[in-house]
DNA sequence: GCGACAG
DNA sequence: ATCTTGTCGC
């Protein structure tokens, strides 16, 4: 899988804005996946205070949620963390790590926000637009939009809006625990988002396909 | 001008 | 994200 991209080392944050607002025009809100057989989980670490970033993707099984394949990249840190802005910083070593992948996913559960940011295009939403692989944003915190909290029970969820407009969803994948943040990323409903992400959800608050990318990209140095 | 602010 | 020990709760 070659993912062109242009290189993110040579771009400022004003330019950064302009790509975004180029390309939200481009992310689809509406389902348009097929089977989905394998269900992948993205997330970045650093080493080095930072200096280096090392991304990480785990593809499991579905609906059995057994880790199939994982591929992990390094790269040298090239871009600050500026919120709205963080695909910028992650996104170029996420797609070293899916071009070594040998098996397709068919859907990408990625770490941080889709639509659910400033300009409708965080994170998921730029690695499902590059990769051209329908994608969800699961994000720990919140961006944007306001704040409610969800019923106590497991996968119950309110709408997250901002401005009147839904932009997402609070999840409380189990009870007990802090609500997740999920919105659409690309090529996939906000409804079936919520039913894959629970189905991937077993008896943690993150899903599976999260845990083990956040164990292969934060946890001791391996590869 | 004063806060808020994914990872 | 990362730097870090103990501590509260099931």
């Amino acid at each position: 899988m070659k993912i062109v991209q242009r290189h993110p080392w040579d771009i400022s944050p004003t330019e950064a804005i302009a790509i975004q607002q180029q390309l939200r025009g481009e992310v689809e809100r509406e389902d348009r996946l097929g089977p989905v057989r394998h269900v992948a989980g993205v997330d970045v670490g650093f080493e080095e205070g930072g200096g280096i970033t090392r991304a990480a993707v785990a593809v499991l099984a579905f609906p059995t949620l057994e880790l199939v394949e994982h591929a992990i990249f390094r790269i040298p840190t090239r871009f600050p963390y500026v919120p709205g802005l963080l695909s910028f910083r992650e996104v170029p070593a996420v797609i070293g790590a899916l071009e070594r992948l040998t098996v397709i996913p068919d859907l990408l559960l990625c770490d941080g926000q889709g639509i659910a940011h400033p300009r409708r295009f965080g994170i998921a939403s730029h690695l499902g637009l590059l990769s051209g692989i329908p994608s969800i944003g699961v994000a720990k915190t919140r961006l944007i939009g306001e704040q409610v909290e969800p019923p106590d029970r497991r996968g119950a969820f309110v709408p997250l809006r901002y401005h009147g407009e839904t932009i997402g969803a609070i999840l409380r994948s189990r009870p007990g625990v802090k609500p997740l943040y999920i919105s659409i990323g690309h090529r996939i409903s906000l409804a079936t988002a919520l039913d894959f992400v629970m189905a991937c959800v077993t008896r943690y608050r993150l899903p599976e396909t999260t845990r083990w990318a956040h164990r292969l990209a934060s946890g001791p140095a391996v590869e």
